[in-house]
RNA sequence: GGUCUCGUGGCCGAGCGGUCAGGCAGUGGUCUGCAAAACCAUCUACAGCGGUUCGAAUCCGCUCGAGACCUCCA
């Protein structure tokens, strides 16, 4: 644990030594959802990437907030309906309240968050909560010089930006390439450059999630709630701030320019950036329409599944990569983390069952500093689960007295593995391996199975088989071994 | 087209200069009335071609292949 905590900067394309701001205090913000359908595989990646992140800063003894944004306002739409604000175009189709809408959507998204475990976040501010900010913000870099008015709507000048800063900074992109490659779109003619991006724009007739501002009545741009909300709960510069890579551009070089100018600094120390969940090799995500909702994984209903695959499943599927590589999404991967993470949970509960000796045979101390190794490099998750499962081999051997642990290793060994599985992770074990607390049921169980053992004992196997299959129907599972038989919900 | 990333055993996925990744599947055992499960052990790798080095999956070059961003996107 001596180690420090490394983190993958993307700004400097490197791990560097993490270094809070402020001592035992830390300020981190990631975008979170456009709450304008349901949440989707990619959704859980940051999600739990940061969660994670979360909770290990927290184990380590900072105070955290977390701040983590809802995006109600909406952003451009690139299909049909250019310039129409996705929630109300949705609003519209369904005839509701862009509201009612949004509360829907944040609702089943808050729902999918708790199913995967995913702690809440200390702030979650709504971009329409903050239209005040986000106007306060662009007055600002129109003072600077760095916003022009035009047509009702705000545009950030980003070829004067890029003379005195450093436009592609976190990116890596160069303004001369951007000239060339950016693409035409209707409606640009208002803007000096194609590359220039709206702070404000003004609302058309049938658009109806607008506010009243200075320059029209509109709504803010795509980039501006990020800076403004991070700003006003984190402060003009702060720790870490996460996200998709796929926001890296424009949405967070945009971030940067605009809080430089707004505040006179850089806003943030560490940009961490997770990496796409793919399905065929193929990004999975809402424009290319090969996305599967998260919760049709729950329930196993969607042409790409074989079955149902458990919260649990998921998070622990994602937590098996690095949260900067690409995972490929497969039933075959999905069942064998299904079944990796089962075995798992069930030494962890035999972890209790050990025997205690008086000698040791086995390093505890040892697997716990890889254990923070491994988080500390880089919250190198894979790494930290293949230490779990080193261990495993300990305690399953233990458990058979095959090697020997002592009463103080044990509980060594239990606090490291619900520190890392149950915390850190923050996995949680579904099987409920046989304690289940219905007071009725356990009595009626060890009732039915010990008349089963009675008939075993008389060698009476028709009875006995039959108990068995009969509770199987309602899938109720009997497990006979050496020690009596144990029962488990399927 | 521009910028960038990646190609690891049957599958998924770490490692990024020298020593075991790990999981799932497979195989061989143990246990067991049978079944299921569990446990132990264990075999296959580093896209191709050159180069640097005492030594390369790991560094460099080229070739082939895949993907991301450049437009809303986690």
């Amino acid at each position: 644990m001596d180690k420090q905590l490394q983190i993958y900067n993307t700004l400097t394309r490197k791990k560097e030594l993490f270094k809070p701001l402020n001592p035992n205090h830390l300020g981190l913000y990631v975008c979170g959802p456009t709450v304008y359908g349901d949440g989707h595989l990619g959704h859980a990646r940051p999600a739990i990437t940061f969660d994670v992140v979360y909770r290990y800063f927290e184990h380590l003894g900072y105070k955290v907030r977390y701040v983590r944004n809802i995006t109600d306002v909406g952003h451009l739409e690139n299909d049909a309906d250019e310039g129409e604000d996705k929630i109300a175009k949705k609003a519209r189709l369904e005839e509701l309240e862009p509201m009612e809408v949004v509360q829907y959507f944040t609702d089943r998204y808050h729902n999918n968050m708790d199913q995967l475990n995913v702690k809440k976040p200390s702030i979650e501010p709504r971009a329409s909560g903050h239209i005040i900010e986000q106007i306060e913000m662009i007055k600002k870099i129109i003072d600077a010089g760095y916003g022009y008015i035009s047509g009702g709507s705000v545009y950030f000048d980003v070829e004067k930006y890029n003379k005195d800063y450093n436009y592609g900074k976190l990116s890596g992109r160069k303004i001369e390439e951007l000239i060339q490659n950016t693409r035409e779109l209707a409606g640009q003619t208002e803007k000096k450059q194609s590359f220039d991006f709206a702070l404000w724009k003004k609302a058309s007739p049938e658009h109806i999630m607008r506010w009243p501002s200075p320059w029209s009545d509109g709504f803010p741009g795509w980039h501006l709630e990020c800076s403004a909300m991070g700003c006003k709960y984190l402060g003009e510069e702060f720790d870490i701030h996460g996200g998709g890579l796929d926001l890296m551009f424009p949405h967070h070089e945009s971030e940067i320019a605009q809080s430089t100018i707004a505040n006179g600094k850089a806003p943030v120390r560490y940009w961490m950036h997770n990496n796409m969940i793919t399905i065929n090799g193929k990004k999975m995500g809402k424009s290319l329409g090969n996305f599967i909702t998260l919760n049709e994984f729950f329930v196993g209903e969607h042409d790409a599944l074989e079955q149902a695959y458990s919260p649990m499943t998921i998070r622990f599927f994602i937590l098996q990569a690095h949260y900067r590589s690409t995972v490929d999404f497969s039933n075959e991967a999905l069942q064998s983390a299904e079944r990796g993470m089962k075995r798992l949970m069930t030494s962890i509960s035999a972890l209790k069952d050990i025997k205690a000796s008086d000698s040791s045979e086995y390093n505890v101390n040892e697997l716990k500093d890889k254990c923070y190794a491994a988080m500390n490099d880089d919250f190198n998750t894979p790494i930290l689960i293949a230490h779990l499962f080193d261990g495993l081999k300990a305690i399953n051997s233990a458990k058979e007295s095959k090697i020997k642990l002592t009463k103080e290793d044990i509980n060594t060994l239990s606090e490291l593995y619900h520190t890392f599985i149950f915390d850190i992770l923050g996995l949680v074990d579904e099987s409920g391996n046989g304690n289940d607390n219905d007071e009725l049921v356990d009595y009626l169980m060890n009732f039915i199975m010990d008349i089963r053992m009675n008939a075993r004992t008389n060698k009476d196997w028709a009875t006995s088989d039959k108990i068995r299959d009969e509770l199987a129907t309602k899938g109720i599972v009997l497990k006979d071994s050496k020690e009596g038989t144990s029962w488990s919900f399927e």
